[in-house]
RNA sequence: GCCCCCAUCGUCUAGCGGCCCAGGACAUAGCCCUCUCAAGGCUAAAACACGAGUUCGAAUCUCGUUGGGGGCACCA
């Protein structure tokens, strides 16, 4: 794999292309896919065009396309042709190519690599059975090859249902090179006659892709190493048009969190419980941010150097190179998905934030006032793993009442009546004191605290109960001053009545 | 069953013959900071699948074994 080093340092202008089918959910691995695609005509300033392969109307879902475009959007990503978009080279919908796929391969019976076969559903499958049985390799056994031009003509002229298959050579061998792996050698008789037309008369990938990519002048061809196994077949097609063959880069598959084996949907139904998805579309919904899951699925896969994890997308267009890919497959690592999050919502600006973090928060009922909104999300940020947590860790701000456990009013190694005490005398404190001075407040509880001979820590903890709800919440005093005066005393008069009602049940 | 690909800490990875008794990150544990929770800082534990070669020298090259993954459709 020397040769092949060094070699990207400053690629030419590329024309790469994302060619999903309309079959499914838009799932992280073709959005990785597609993010290597769109850095690569970035940073040669190339194009990427994004190519729908709709070939089989039996699969085709109406969603899967809309969802699609959502979902590469929201990464961030932008094509410069495509079915929405147009572009020199169009269509960009393979359903709409039809003709042209049927054209090329009448080519390639003209050119004795391509024969019709009239061989019946029927009797393949009782081929294959047989083949299985014998423990053989199932592969077409290649009856109608053998038919003479005359007689296949014949027959379609009779109306017989027919489709065109490739003629592999039966002997010798074929070498493909994969960026990656660097020269991969087969025989050919491993290679089956692939169809290329189906009696419906559409292309299947096989023909479509390569054409297309011809058609298109794609230079270079990321895609799934799930085409791998065909890869030998696709090259012998575009050589038996006398095409040259596009650099090839197959990426690694995602494995399911335990690293053994694919994303099933059962997988994906489990993992929803725990609040993630392999689905983009979904991830906004559960708090994440494009950013982070740019960033996330860039890094597996590709790394950059021994020590850099932090990328933004401009970081990703300059620093991204086909020589740092890695051919294994990488099991799909949820938790550095969090971490990743964390990091670009710190990284964030706190106006970006707050615009991030208000729908969620207006989902959950609250009524969000910008300003107020502005002055929260400070104390919030570096607490946030998804913008959804703000919910639980804001939504004391945006109450009218607070609903917790009166039990929790009382202080670590305290008693109810000691905690009575210091939630009353905080109120008499609080009540003479400016809101505004934060560093004031905070000194007068604290020599309120050791007047009272407990430790800062244990007021705190009462107080925190009283204003907030809850045992963990954001900085206490900072709390107190986004709440206003006025809310926190009226609180902290409901924890004195609530605990006190507790204290008198206890006599 | 057949074909192809892959193989470094639990996970993502750096490593391109000596810089490596293997570096970073997440997660885990401990400590520091600290009003809770975080964030941040420090520390710990944690890997070259195995076996043969080649070489003065191998995580790195070759072969085999094992393990894992992908494919074997008138799907893409």
């Amino acid at each position: 794999m020397w040769s092949l080093y060094n070699m990207a340092e400053k690629l030419p202008p590329v024309r790469v292309r994302f060619a999903p089918s309309p079959t499914g959910r838009t799932h992280l691995g073709s959005g990785r896919t597609a993010l290597y695609n769109y850095l690569l005509a970035r940073q040669t300033g190339g194009q990427f065009i994004l190519r729908i392969e709709d070939t089989d109307q039996k699969r085709y879902v109406p969603e899967a396309e809309q969802e699609l475009i959502e979902s590469l959007r929201w990464l961030g990503l932008q094509w410069d042709e495509g079915p929405d978009v147009g572009g020199p080279y169009g269509p960009y919908r393979q359903s709409e190519r039809k003709e042209i796929y049927l054209e090329y391969a009448k080519q390639l019976i003209a050119r004795d690599k391509a024969y019709y076969c009239f061989c019946t559903p029927e009797r393949l499958a009782r081929l294959r059975e047989q083949q299985i049985q014998n423990k053989q390799p199932t592969m077409y056994d290649g009856l109608c090859r053998r038919l003479t031009p005359e007689d296949a003509l014949r027959r379609i002229k009779q109306g017989e249902p027919y489709v065109i298959r490739f003629k592999t050579p039966k002997e010798g061998l074929i070498t493909v090179r994969d960026y990656l792996r660097g020269e991969i050698t087969v025989e050919n008789r491993t290679i089956d006659d692939y169809i290329l037309v189906k009696s419906d008369g559409w292309a299947v990938y096989h023909l479509a892709a390569m054409v297309d990519d011809q058609l298109m002048r794609i230079t270079h061809v990321l895609r799934s190493s799930e085409w791998l196994s065909t890869f030998p077949l696709h090259a012998h097609i575009i050589r038996a048009f006398g095409w040259q063959e596009p650099v090839f880069v197959h990426l690694s598959v995602f494995l399911k969190p335990s690293g053994k084996g694919k994303m099933s949907k059962r997988d994906s139904a489990q993992l929803l419980q725990d609040g993630y998805s392999i689905y983009i579309k979904d991830l906004e919904q559960l708090g994440y941010l494009p950013e982070a899951v740019v960033n996330w699925i860039a890094l597996m896969g590709w790394s950059y150097d021994d020590k850099t994890e932090f990328f933004t997308m401009q970081d990703l267009i300059e620093k991204f190179s086909l020589d740092h890919l890695n051919p294994s497959p990488a099991a799909i690592n949820f938790t550095k998905f969090d971490h990743f999050n964390g990091l670009h919502i710190r990284h964030l600006s706190v106006e970006d934030l707050a615009r991030r973090i208000k729908p969620f928060l207006v989902r959950a009922g609250f009524e969000v006032d910008d300003q107020k909104l502005l002055q929260i999300t400070p104390v919030i940020q570096e607490r946030l793993v998804t913008l959804d947590d703000a919910v639980e860790l804001a939504g004391f701000f945006f109450r009218e009442h607070l609903e917790y456990e009166p039990t929790l009013l009382i202080g670590k190694d305290m008693t109810a009546a000691q905690s009575l005490k210091a939630l009353q005398e905080s109120y008499q404190l609080l009540s003479g004191l400016d809101f505004n001075d934060k560093e004031h407040l905070e000194a007068a509880l604290r020599s309120l605290a050791e007047q009272m001979g407990i430790k800062a820590g244990q007021l705190f903890g009462i107080l925190r109960i009283a204003v907030t709800g809850k045992s963990v919440s954001p900085p206490l005093i900072e709390s107190m001053i986004i709440l206003g005066k006025e809310k926190v005393m009226e609180w902290l008069q409901t924890a004195i009545k609530r605990l006190a009602t507790l204290v008198q049940a206890n006599a």
